[in-house]
DNA sequence: GCCGTTTTCGGCCCGACTGTTTTCAGTCG
């Protein structure tokens, strides 16, 4: 597979065509085309085989000539050109907020400078104020975009994004005059990661929100304000941009905040197929001029002939396409969750006992929870042996003959050996109601062998959901290395569910390949894998997660009710 | 550089904000 080396290069070819000057549509053509590249299925030497590069969105007869000569020469001379006519540390600069193009080139040409670190021993020595359009304050400016950029973090998880913007929320809705309030862009889409917190908010008094909203108590720096927006900077690195709308045009600003980009980038087509423009503001008749206002986005999608989308599927991925021909899926909803398969107690590494946990999902609404502590292959968890999981099996039978409209299932999360085993005898395992297998250990072997052992711990009749199928941790450990495309083959052939881990920093199976998991059939179970009472809150991010991959109240196991999913679990 | 029921050229988002100016260029989203 070279598609991710080709979208590498395109997004650098981007980079440094921005870095010339040239036009900006020159450099968005390169980065969508790398876009595209990187989230295809197919290997691009099979295309570039059947002569049909040029059938790729955003590939044309340019970026083809280029995709076939590194596909046939291992580089692109018109690349390679580029590079060595750009001094190296100058993309590295563009990533200074604040600094463009134009200003990073006139750095460069007046005074040398080609990284962060000349760049900073430049305006320290005042020798950026005295070049033209630049004065003390776009100095400072400078030097504190150095220092955020020295300590950013990459994109925001979502589990840290959410409950931040839900406290500004809180903060702005006692605001006096606010009317509507919501979030916007990804956060709203609910990726897993997000680069900055966006809000759209209507008041009558616009400049008195603003103020008030740079004065929550968060607030640790004010980037800009303006009459109807501002940023600011939280937690040291988080940008929060606020703007104030006027409220007739709520809906057409949401939708086009929300993004993403190539998702508005498709309704704009089909806004002009139908006779329309379509911008921020509003829906523009082109036969007259006529303008159309929509304070609710619904109307808006509605009015271009379509059903309103979901924003967690706003991605340009067939969705547009769904709603115009009305088959968009129904996605799963919070109400829909029945019960949680994977959760754990002091019996192993968990915080709280099986009676509190208990209580917890029965506060939510739940009828069921298996409770899984590890097995005893993980010690370093407190697993149980094979004595303890018997004892805990005769407390949560008598746990249930008192407890009235909810079920604790017996379950474990049995560790997937290296080799395929697993780690409890079947014996014990067929006294489960619900068995989660998990891979803790052993992350570094090949792709082979890893498929293999996952397979094979399907192929027990008494593994009934794989957890936490890749094993990665966003922003700390990539995934090991698995062909995730088998391992879905065998689940839809063994019946095995795949887990939708809900805790933030796992959303594992991830949004693309869940959506992957539901198209081959296979049935998904959102978990929390809660170690504490308070950790099943997160079921609202595996959630999101379900969503962004488009699945339906249908294809998750834990939204059967109890009866069917004893049905479900006993099969075979 | 890409794209096309607007079709081989001309459009592709454009308005808010800042810091510098003395009327506006550059950046951002």
């Amino acid at each position: 597979m070279r598609n991710e080396e080709v979208a590498r290069l395109l997004r650098e070819m981007g980079d440094l065509l921005e870095l010339r000057g040239e036009s900006s549509f020159k450099v968005v053509a390169y980065r969508r085309a790398a876009r595209t590249v990187e989230s295809m299925k197919e290997d691009l030497e099979a295309i570039a085989g059947r002569g049909e590069l040029e059938a790729i969105p955003g590939v044309g007869k340019a970026i083809a000539g280029k995709i076939s000569e590194f596909l046939e020469t291992g580089r692109i001379e018109a690349r390679d050109r580029l590079l060595q006519e750009t001094p190296p540390g100058l993309a590295e600069l563009l990533q200074i907020s604040g600094l463009g193009p134009k200003t990073v080139s006139m750095l460069h040409q007046k005074l040398g400078v080609s990284t962060v670190a000349e760049l900073e021993v430049a305006a320290r020595e005042h020798r950026v104020r005295r070049l033209p359009r630049m004065g003390p304050t776009s100095e400072k400016n400078i030097l504190r975009g150095i220092e955020r950029w020295k300590k950013r973090s990459s994109r925001i998880p979502l589990g840290v994004a959410l409950p931040l913007a839900q406290e500004i929320l809180g903060h702005l809705r006692k605001v006096e005059g606010i009317g509507d309030l919501n979030v916007a862009g990804s956060l709203r889409r609910g990726r897993e990661t997000v680069g900055d917190i966006d809000i759209l908010a209507t008041s009558p008094a616009p400049e008195a929100a603003i103020r008030a909203f740079v004065s929550i108590p968060v607030v640790e720096e004010v980037l800009m304000k303006g009459p109807t927006k501002a940023s600011v900077i939280v937690e040291e690195t988080i940008q929060v941009d606020l703007r104030i709308v006027d409220p007739r045009s709520f809906g057409t600003v949401i939708q086009y905040f929300t993004g993403s980009k190539e998702h508005n980038v498709k309704l704009r087509h089909v806004a002009l197929s139908k006779g329309y423009s379509l911008s921020e503001y509003s829906l523009t008749r082109l036969a007259d001029g006529e303008e159309l206002f929509f304070d609710r986005e619904e109307d808006l999608y509605h009015h271009l002939g379509m059903d309103w989308i979901p924003p967690e599927i706003r991605e340009d991925e067939g969705e547009v396409e769904a709603a115009l021909e009305g088959r968009l899926p129904r996605l799963v909803e919070p109400s829909d969750i029945k019960g949680d398969l994977h959760v754990h107690s002091d019996w192993s590494d968990g915080r709280h006992s099986i009676e509190e946990m208990v209580r917890a999902a029965q506060g939510l609404g739940y009828e069921y929870m298996a409770m899984c502590d590890h097995s005893h292959g993980l010690g370093i968890a407190n697993g149980l042996a094979e004595d303890r999981l018997r004892e805990k099996m005769e407390l949560i039978r008598g746990l249930n003959e008192a407890a009235e409209g909810f079920a604790i299932l017996v379950g474990t999360e049995v560790e997937i050996r290296a080799d395929g085993k697993l780690d409890y005898p079947d014996e014990i395992l067929s006294e489960c109601d619900v068995v989660v297998a998990s891979v803790h250990s052993g992350y570094h072997q090949r792709e082979r062998e890893m498929t293999n052992r996952i397979i094979s711990a399907m192929e027990s009749e008494h593994v009934d959901v794989i957890g936490h199928p890749t094993g990665r941790k966003i922003g700390e450990r990539e995934a090991y290395e698995v062909d995730l495309e088998r391992v879905l083959e065998a689940a839809a052939r063994t019946g095995t569910a795949m887990e939708i881990n809900a805790h933030p920093s796992r959303l594992d199976l991830n949004d693309r390949w869940s959506r992957r998991a539901r198209e081959l059939g296979v049935k998904l179970a959102i978990n929390t894998d809660a170690h504490s009472t308070c950790g099943l809150s997160a079921m609202e991010y595996g959630i999101k997660t379900a969503r962004r991959g488009w699945l339906e109240r249908k294809d998750v196991l834990n939204a059967l009710g109890l009866a069917d999913l004893m049905k479900y679990l006993e099969r075979g």
